[in-house]
Parts: structure tokens; C-alpha cells; sequence
DNA sequence: TCTGAAACATGCCAGGA
DNA sequence: TCCTGGCATGTTTCAGA
């Protein structure tokens, strides 16, 4: 992993739809280099994999909400338990199992506040072994990207 | 937007590199017909973008962390000036002014807690403005997905 | 590793149903 | 909005440095 390397991932980062011969000429290098750096990097694993990114506020999943979830016990089973319904849940688009306060942070989108009440109370307090929550909502949206720098 | 685009775009937040060949196997219509499909929803502004996705643990950026921050004072200069700094830090991949016992969550990729800490250091605790912070740190990742259900 | 060229596949645009 | 066909463009491979 060189500078090229790390200027090829910023550029994959922001966007895919760029031709590798454009790629190329930002990077001076030939068309051929570029490809071979980006097989390399794919398989390395360090680029995972190609997605497209939506805009929220055009289907109807305007609303952002964390929520902390503490639960009543933290044996393996209990942990792992939760851990495998939560992810089938559509509404859930992150959960990282934290330090502190709170056993895991979720974050998720919904259309509204009505939605997310429904969210509540059909699914998430169904769930087993959940202690207590708490959700933040979001009301504004200062940086939200998937690209990092090397 | 139909049921079809629906499953257009669930493919397409899952892969970008199949051929519009591939998806039309899977949806059953032309090549045209899928590549008029997603030309529409990019039209309109539904997709927003295509990126690679990185691997953050091949990259040193294995430690995740949650960062909530309350500023001294909610005046609009206040906001928009520490809007302006957080947008500029590389650590920080997503910033949401929420509602709630903090003004901010932040959401960063480090090394370490070692950079974690020189980042708290020397980039967070200088902005303008801070009141206080609270970090949470990922133990276990759950769930990671930018893909969601329409 | 890189370059450059050649073979192959895909993306993309007509024209018509 | 869909399909068929064809040209332009991109991707991928390979020999040689």
C-alpha cells in the first residue's frame, strides 16, 4: 500500500462510476496499472465491496434514530440472542455492541416519528432480555459519509 | 417506483459490479429495460452515488468510536461555527445534531485508543465552543449495512 | 511492476411495438 | 415502458520491458 494505493482508494471511495482510464490520468499512470492496483486491493479484501447509495429523503426514511438499548443480563447467551434478532431487523442499519452506559447503539431509519413509534412497539420491545432504552432523534444532518482517509 | 425498482435498488445497494445483464436475469426484463431503470432513479436523484466500500479493519481503522458532545451554548453562530470545524476532521465519518441530553453524535474510525486520544487531544477538545464530551467504544459490531429496506 | 495493443464484453442509443 | 439490434466504449488479457 503506497500513496498511489491510498489516492485510488479516496478516489473509489467518492465514486465507482469514474472509468479507469480517468482514473489513470489523475493518478499518471496507464490504464493496465490501474486495473492490476485495483484487483490487488480487491483481493486483499481491503476494498470489500461496490454499493450504491441512496438518498434517504426521497423514499420516505427522512427519520434518523439512535437508540440505546441496555439489557437485563450480560451471560453470552443472552448477548448473542439479542444480537441474532436484531439483525433481522429491516428498520436497523447499524448496531455496535459498546462500552459504557449502554450494552449497543443502533442507528435507524424510518419515515417518521408515527413509523418509528410502531417500530417500538412491534419489534424492538418484543425482543428478548431488553432492560431499558433510550432513543435520540435526529434533527439535523452535519456529515454523514463512507469514505475515510488513509 | 414500482415493485420492480424496489428490487432494482435493493440489488444494486448490495453490488454494483454485476452487469446490467445479471440484474435483468433476475428481475426478468431486458438490458434496456433495467438500464432505463436505474437512469431514471438517478435522474430523480434516489441513487445518489456509488462508492467502494473499505475494509476498515486491513486499514488500521479497527476502533470505532461514539462521540457525544454538548456545546456551551445553543446560539445559531455557535452551531453553524462548530458545524463548520467537525465537517473538516478526517476521523469523523458522520456527525447528526440531535435532540436529547447531547447536541452531537459523532461517529469516528481510528487506529487505536492511542489515536483516539491524540485526536481528542489535539483536534476535538480545540474547537470552539465544546461544553462537554462523552465517549462510548465499540467492543463487537452487530450490524453495518448502508443497505435499507424499501 | 509498468506499458501498449489487441480481443472481448458491456454500456448505451436508435427505432419500433 | 418494453424489446431487438448495432455501434461505441469500456474492461481484461498478454507479451515485452
Amino acid at each position: 500500500m503506497d500513496t498511489t494505493d491510498k489516492k485510488l482508494l479516496a478516489l473509489l471511495q467518492q465514486d465507482t462510476k469514474k472509468t479507469t482510464k480517468e482514473l489513470a490520468g489523475k493518478l499518471n499512470l496507464s490504464v493496465t496499472a490501474v486495473y492490476e492496483r485495483i484487483k490487488k486491493l480487491e483481493r486483499e479484501g481491503i476494498i470489500h465491496k461496490y454499493v450504491a447509495l441512496l438518498n434517504r429523503n426521497k423514499v420516505d426514511k427522512g427519520f434518523v434514530v439512535f437508540c440505546h438499548i441496555k439489557l437485563i443480563q450480560h451471560s453470552k447467551e443472552f448477548l448473542t440472542n439479542f444480537e441474532r434478532q436484531v439483525i433481522k431487523l429491516d428498520e436497523v442499519l447499524e448496531c455496535f455492541h459498546v462500552s459504557g452506559d449502554y450494552d449497543y447503539i443502533l442507528k435507524l431509519f424510518v419515515k417518521d416519528m408515527e413509523e418509528y413509534r410502531e417500530f417500538m412497539v412491534t419489534k424492538l420491545t418484543t425482543l428478548n432480555h431488553i432492560g431499558s432504552t433510550h432513543s435520540t432523534f435526529m434533527i439535523g444532518e452535519v456529515k454523514n459519509t463512507t469514505a475515510f482517509t488513509l
